[in-house]
DNA sequence: ACTTGGCACTCGGGAACACAGAGTGCTAGG
DNA sequence: CCTAGCACTCTGTGTTCCCGAGTGCCAAGT
C-alpha cells in the first residue's frame, strides 16, 4: 500500500514544507531530494498519498502540503529525534546551573526552551503529590492569625494565613510546631491524610480546636494545588506563524492554566516519554492548527510534572522533540541535585 | 492658539477615531458631536491642529488622526478619568477577595485588570525593600545544607538553600534561629544590613563561619530580588490591534523583565498618582505604537510596587486610567488587610 | 473677522481583466 | 512500473479604471 518510495516522498514533502512554508510540487521534489525518479512518477505517488489523507492540494493546482495524518505518520515512521549539539548542551547545563531556587528553575527551564525551540514553552510546576515534607512552619502573626509554610523536598514553599479559633501563646505554637513536624516530617505528600487523622487525640484537649483548624488548612492547600500551577514562555515565537484559527485563540487557550493543563497531557504510558499531539488531535478546539511536544521530568524515576513546546503544526518535529527531550534531563538533574 | 472649539474639535476626533479605529473627517465630525458650526469651518480648525501636529493624515485627502502629541493633549486637558460601574467594583471586590496568598492575589489582580480593560496588564510584585521581616527561619536539610527561609509582612517568601561550612547539629541551628529572628523581627529589609553586620560578635565563636555563611545569603537575598518580579496576563487582547512596529516587538518587550520595570516607571513624584506614556515617549523603542497607563500601589502610605496596562496608542484612556486607578486602590486595600 | 457653501483636486481602494507560471492529471510509449 | 509529453486549471500579480471620501481654497455672507 505504501511502499517505501512512497515513504520517502511524503517524508521529503515534510520536510520541505516546513523548511519554506510553500506547499511543495513534484519537480522541486525530485530534483531536490535523490529519490532518483522523474516528476511523473513522483505525482503518482503524491496522488496514491493524497488519495489516502496523508497529504492535500490546497487548490487545484498547487503543490502538497502534509495534513495532520501525514504529520503523524512522519513523527511515527519518518523522523528520528535530533540530538542537541554540543554547545547547546553546554549552554544548557550553564544556563539551568544558575538558578537560585524552585522558582527560578522553572522560569530558566521555560526561557531556554523556548529559546531553543523558538517556539512557545510551556513548563508544568513540580508536582505536590509526588512530593514529601521537609518541614512544616507555624509563623504567629498576631495572636488570632498565624502563617502555616510547607516546604516540600523539592524546593517548593506553601504558605498560608490561618485564622485561629482562640487566642494562642507561642509556646503552645511550639509544640504544635513540633508535633506536626515529627508527625509529617519526611512523609509523602498523598499520605499526609492519613498521616494527620488521628493527631489531635495526641494532643491535649485544649489544642484540639486549634489543630484541627491548622490541619483543614494543610489538607486544603494539597487539594488546592492539585490544579498545579504552569507557566509559559516565548509568546513572541508566535508572531510569525500564521494559524488557521487565528493568534488570539492561541494565546487565549495559554492564559488558561486549565487548558494548558490538558495540552500537556495526562501522562499516557511511559512518563518519560515523547508525547506528541498534532494539530486536530489536540483537546482544544482553539488549537487547531498547533502542535504539541511534551514530555514528563522528575528526579529520578518519580515523575513529578511535564514540560513541552508549542507550535505551528508545521514545524521540525525532530529538533523540537530533541530539545524537549534534553531540557527535561538536564531539569530532572537539577531537581534531583538540591 | 488653541480656542475651546479646536480643543472641542480635538476631543472629538480622538473620541471618534478611537471608537471606529478609521480615520476621521469633518463630515461626519460636524454631524456627530453637536459642535453646530459646518464642516468648512472644522477643516479650518482641523488645519490648525495639524499645523501645530496635534493631528496627522495618513495620506492626502483621508480623515485625520491623532499624533501622539493630539493624545497627549487630549489626556492632560480634555479628559476626565471615567469611574467604574457599581458592578464592576463589586466584581472586583468579590474577586479579589478570594485570594489565598500573594502569589494569588497578583495573578488574580493582573488577570482582573486585563479583563478589565481587554488590554495587557503587568503588575510587579510587592518590592522587598519597603516590607519588614515578619519570621526567619532555618530549616536543616542535611548536616551540611539548610533551607534558609524569610517571610515578610506583605506575605512575600524567599527561600534559599546554603551549603554550609561544616556540620552543624540541630540545637545550634535552632539557636541561630533565636538569634537571628529576635535580632530582624519587625525591621524594615531596608536596614536589615545594619542590623546584622555586628551580629557575629555576639555569638559562641565557633557559631560564626555558620552565621557569616548564612548572613551573606541573607543579604545576597536582598540584593539578588532588587529586579523585581513582573507578571503580565491578556496577551490575547494585542491579537486584534495592528502596531506601527510589528506584534512580535511587543510581545517580546513584554517577556523582558527589565524592559516591563522601565515601562512601569520610576515613581515619578506622588506615586499613587496615574502615569499615562504615549507612544514615542516611551523608553523602549519596539513600543512606539503602544501607551502605558501605571500607577502605584501599596498598604497605607508606602508605595510597595507599581502596577498598569499596555495598549495601542489609540486606547480608550479615560476608561483604562479609571481601571487602573480603580484595581490599585483595591489591591492595596486587600494588602493592607492581610 | 469669522463662518459657510461651492468647487476642483487628490488619492486610496476595489473591481475587472489579462497573463504568466507552476503544478497537475492523463495517456501513450518504453 | 516508470517516463515523457501535453492540455488544463488554477493562483497570484500587475494594469487599468473608476468611484468616493475627504481635502484645500476661494468668494460670498453675516
Amino acid at each position: 500500500m505504501l511502499d517505501d518510495r512512497k515513504l520517502a516522498v511524503l517524508r521529503a514533502i515534510v520536510e520541505d514544507y516546513v523548511s519554506t512554508n510553500e506547499p511543495v510540487g513534484s519537480k522541486a521534489l525530485a530534483e531536490r531530494h535523490s529519490l532518483n525518479v522523474s516528476p511523473a512518477t513522483v505525482r503518482n505517488d503524491m496522488a496514491a498519498l493524497e488519495e489516502q489523507g496523508y497529504i492535500t492540494q490546497p487548490h487545484t493546482s498547487a503543490g502538497r502540503v502534509p495534513t495532520d495524518k501525514g504529520y503523524r505518520l512522519f513523527v511515527d515512521r519518518l523522523s528520528q529525534v535530533k540530538p542537541l549539539s554540543s554547545a547547546e548542551r553546554r549552554a544548557i547545563e550553564t544556563f539551568l546551573a544558575g538558578a537560585v531556587d524552585l522558582d527560578d528553575v522553572v522560569m530558566r527551564t521555560v526561557r531556554l526552551l523556548a529559546q531553543l525551540t523558538r517556539q512557545v514553552a510551556v513548563v508544568q510546576y513540580p508536582a505536590l503529590t509526588h512530593s514529601t515534607v521537609r518541614h512544616v512552619e507555624l509563623v504567629p502573626l498576631s495572636d488570632r492569625r498565624l502563617m502555616f509554610v510547607l516546604i516540600t523536598n523539592t524546593g517548593r514553599v506553601e504558605q498560608r494565613v490561618v485564622e485561629l479559633p482562640e487566642v494562642i501563646e507561642d509556646s503552645r505554637v511550639a509544640h504544635l510546631r513540633a508535633m506536626l513536624n515529627s508527625c509529617l516530617d519526611g512523609c509523602g505528600l498523598s499520605s499526609v491524610p492519613e498521616m494527620v487523622v488521628d493527631l489531635p487525640e495526641r494532643l491535649p484537649v485544649e489544642d484540639r480546636p486549634v489543630a484541627a483548624t491548622i490541619l483543614s488548612v494543610l489538607l486544603e492547600t494539597l487539594v488546592d494545588r492539585h490544579d498545579e500551577k504552569i507557566v509559559f514562555a516565548g509568546a513572541a515565537n508566535l508572531a510569525g506563524a500564521d494559524f488557521t484559527t487565528g493568534l488570539r485563540d492561541v494565546l487565549e487557550a495559554l492564559e488558561e492554566q486549565v487548558v494548558l493543563m490538558r495540552l500537556l497531557g495526562e501522562t499516557s504510558g511511559t512518563p518519560s516519554a515523547l508525547t506528541v499531539r498534532i494539530g486536530s488531535e489536540n483537546p482544544y478546539t482553539g488549537l487547531r492548527g498547533t502542535s504539541i511536544v511534551a514530555t514528563g521530568y522528575g528526579s529520578g524515576d518519580k515523575q513529578l510534572a511535564r514540560l513541552g513546546v508549542l507550535g505551528p503544526t508545521r514545524m521540525d518535529y525532530p529538533v523540537t522533540m530533541g530539545a524537549v527531550r534534553a531540557v527535561a534531563r538536564y531539569v530532572s538533574q537539577i531537581l534531583a541535585a538540591s
